[in-house]
DNA sequence: AACGGGTGTTGCGTATGTTGCAACACCGCA
DNA sequence: TGCGGTGTTGCAACATACGCAACACCCGTT
């Protein structure tokens, strides 16, 4: 592992947390300010940082671009979009695809709802993995070591009274849904929203994302919602098709 | 500039464009697999890339992470938001706030139209920067030479027939908005949407925001979306006045 | 089974690149 | 004018990142 790399990479979660000038981010680093001003001019030609007027350091404008495209160049979701866009069109429902990645779930595709009430979620951010039905699809694949892993070192908040209120009772869910093929989430983010959900699978069988189709409330019932079952695990299994070209059955 | 850091950071852009193997980094690096494999290695641990089942590296979750954060903690963005979503409120109209860094505009927030028929612009993107009002704002703003500058080096893509043409036209442009203080973009960017932006200035009188509001002609007219101009403007001094203290008069 | 081409990985000596220092330049403030 | 606080530069000493070469591994082939 490269010490320069990895001094100038620490730099970038610090600014994260907001601007810093020179002297503040060698402390941090524990470096001189020469080394600091070194790496901060070769993350700031990259883009990766920006200098304000105040002088001090912020993040850049390339890291969202960065994000950006490493998000549309994810041949999942480009397989996946008019499958989505289809079952948005029949049901009218808002439709999430996401994946899992080092212990984290984020969304990476989202087709709006054509109701006003609409969820709050957004392409890239990470998604409340211990109640979501995509997060429970992709947890619940993982190889049982490292479920159990994931599970123990997570936060448990209680969103709603309905929310996963610790490992336990979270690794039970992840066996249920592993054993049905399919999860929910009945106002365990929010309130007045629920969730259905299934997975998407490789050719081997693993589950390489999961979609979800959500509703509040106000406009279906969660009995409602479910009934959308059948049809919500049907697009998953033609984007698994597509994507594997083997039929996930 | 460090040289490791340099080659580190080339790696982003180069598996921005899509997976790659380890030789396939090496020789676009120009540099041994080893070095590669090392600095692939520190760009893992600190989450920027990742590794799928077939040994390729794709850039990684925290990227969207970091853009994420650097984006909520913008001062700008927090004071402005409350002011975004009163007007949001008022005139149920989609409502976009952007920033100019580095030769890009970029949206950093955005309040959605209580309307059915909405825009597609996303938090993090790119402005299309030729023809977006706020992207005219921020450009206006600039010392004359580097918006000449600026100017020369860009695309002038013909979105629609009323999309800007040229660097010539576009400096034309960004002077008549400099001199009248706010812009339009009158169905320049897709055939049927229209917007109106002012911009938000610091305490030292230069534009570091733009704000704006558009809107479907299905919605509304170009003429009638003009009427919230004044608006609009004085959603813009607010915001002025908050952020630095000073009255933008 | 043995082979060969294609990967990714490891250990190591060398020289290159990085480090921290000390001195300087700059700015605002008293 | 002097003084703390910045950010910046040049340089010599050293640590570190480099590329090499050899190895380990996984395929499909003969």
């Amino acid at each position: 592992m490269s010490q320069t790399v990895d001094r100038a990479l620490s730099i970038l979660p610090l600014l994260a947390q907001g601007p810093a000038d020179l002297g503040q981010v060698a402390d941090r680093l524990g470096v001189h300010k020469s080394t600091a001003l070194r790496l901060l001019r070769t993350l700031h030609e990259h883009g990766l940082v920006h200098r304000q007027q105040d002088q001090r350091y912020r993040l850049g404008a390339r890291l969202f671009a960065l994000a950006q495209e490493a998000v549309e160049n994810l041949d999942i979701r480009e397989i996946a979009h008019p499958h989505l866009a289809a079952l948005n069109e029949q049901t009218g429902h808002t439709v999430h695809l996401a994946v899992y990645e080092e212990s984290e779930v984020l969304y990476i595709d989202k087709v709006e709802s054509r109701y006003p009430v609409r969820m709050y979620s957004r392409i890239g951010k990470p998604v409340a993995i211990t109640v979501a039905a995509v997060a429970k699809l992709l947890l619940a694949d993982l190889p049982e070591p490292e479920r159990r892993a994931v599970a123990a070192k997570l936060d448990y908040p209680m969103y709603t009274p309905r929310s996963t209120p610790n490992a336990a009772a979270f690794l039970t869910e992840l066996a249920t849904v592993r054993e049905q093929g399919w999860a929910t989430d009945l106002g365990g983010h929010e309130e007045s929203i629920n969730c259905v959900g299934a997975p998407v699978r490789g050719a081997d069988g693993r589950v390489v994302a999961a979609m979800s189709v959500s509703a509040p409330n106000v406009v279906v019932t969660a009995e409602e919602l479910l009934t959308l079952l059948p049809l919500v695990r049907r697009t998953a299994d033609a984007i698994s098709r597509d994507y594997s070209g083997k039929d996930p059955a």
